[in-house]
DNA sequence: GAGTGGTCTAGACCACACG
DNA sequence: GTGTGGTCTAGACCACTCT
């Protein structure tokens, strides 16, 4: 094209188009805003749609855009800071005072890292509760809670074999039990079909997913696997009785 | 095309192939074997190399793949769990037994939430050290320690005034202080140009931005914003004296 | 139905690693 | 130089939401 470019840079257009859109999205435009739709905007920079799209994508992987189809791409709020709780005490509160949400209970087989976790045999049905985890009116993350059936003794058959009364009822039994400990782990994953559903994302959305381990002297009482949002969760290890402290500020410190 | 497709499922084409691939490297393929280029998987697939990359792109994301530039692509060993140390005693020890690699130590202007949470004036230039994480040979975080003035009184003008040696010296002084806290959250973010450059990625690479504020009775003594790279990385958070559990399992958990 | 983001195609050229 | 993955284009059609 033109010979005006001496910026000859080595840089990909994408990338240099996130960071322009990064700046304009601080200078030029609120939370909530909605952004010009995604064929206007690669017209405005004379890019292709597909290159708009990359910058887009990374700046919705950093938590600065949220794309709908249907609706359109809206300036992101902060990203909302979420504690993974090194409580001990409530470790599988039913009610807890973090809004975990039991929606049912099932048996099926434990998936082989979850079976080995829990030394369990793989073929061996295991209870699975299924909760999702709401802040500020918000699904935030869907979890699934592996309980092997020794863990959770005389469960009554004559409760409701599914459904969030089963769960609530796996959930109290699993709470009585004396937790020794917990060892969690935080990697990145892709949303399955079903979480990407509960959490209102696409397949395959980025996700964190936590693994915590809870164990008692008897040896691992039950396995969490949980998969938090990651374009909107910050998540918080609150380490040595350090309060909630209010940081606001946006965690904003990508980009080069 | 064919009418033979009786599948019409709504899924879309890079997330079967994805599903397919995982598959396929479950069973065919071995750790660090190299799968055919992605023109000769595409033309197999049947279908457009963009839509391959998709695929390919979010089994890297998942840290099944390895890509190359210049290369191929590689089949990843399962993802390292790299332990964030909770522990009080070496939390800025620059021969610590986590192999943490100071480069060097400079003066700056912390970015604006980092000086929010030091609790120091945005424009007032900070020690900032820069430190790599080694494991297994491999590169696996970058750190920006920002460490205000105030906490490392007196550090003499005469020791070097940048490199590895000043670094060291800044540590030293750090390490004598009396850590009393620390607070820590996980984020997903894309590595900047040259921490992408140290974690041999590149730019926009998926990070886990890992910020540690480290606190004394007198307050923040300074914040850590260390990268680790997402692909590789399985962050292990030891809490109540956990051993280092092999968990040599995949963590592997997505996928529908 | 109109407008949005999501998927897909079939090309092209570029940057990089390696022999 | 050759082969690899990375970037980019200019289209097309689909799935979804809103009115």
């Amino acid at each position: 094209m033109g010979t005006t470019q001496l910026e000859s840079v080595q840089e990909p257009k994408y990338w240099h188009l996130k960071t322009v859109l990064s700046e304009a999205l601080d200078s030029d435009f609120a939370v909530g805003e909605i952004l010009p739709n995604e064929r206007d905007l690669a017209a405005r920079f004379g890019v292709a749609r597909a290159t708009l799209r990359q910058a887009l994508e990374q700046l919705e992987l950093e938590g600065r855009l949220q794309r709908r189809r249907g609706v359109g791409t809206t300036v992101a709020p902060p990203r909302v800071g979420v504690a993974v709780s090194t409580d001990q005490r409530e470790w599988a509160d039913g009610v807890g005072s973090e809004a975990w949400q039991p929606l049912d209970s099932t048996m099926a087989k434990a998936p082989a890292p979850v079976a080995a976790m829990l030394g369990t045999d793989p073929a061996d049905p295991v209870h699975v509760v299924r909760r999702i985890r709401n802040t500020q009116g918000q699904a935030v993350a869907a979890e699934l809670l592996y309980v092997p059936a020794s863990s959770v003794p005389d469960l009554s058959a004559i409760e409701a074999p599914s459904g969030p009364v089963r769960a609530r009822s796996v959930l109290r039994k699993l709470h009585r039990l004396g937790l020794q400990g917990q060892d969690r782990s935080v990697e990145l994953g892709s949303a399955r079909a079903d979480d990407a559903k509960e959490l209102d994302r696409l397949p395959g959305a980025p996700v964190l997913v936590v693994t915590t381990r809870y164990f008692t002297a008897d040896g691992t009482a039950a396995v969490s696997v949980a998969t938090y949002r990651a374009d909107t969760c910050r998540l918080t290890f609150g380490d040595s009785g350090a309060l909630e402290i209010s940081h606001d500020e946006q965690s904003e410190r990508q980009a080069s």
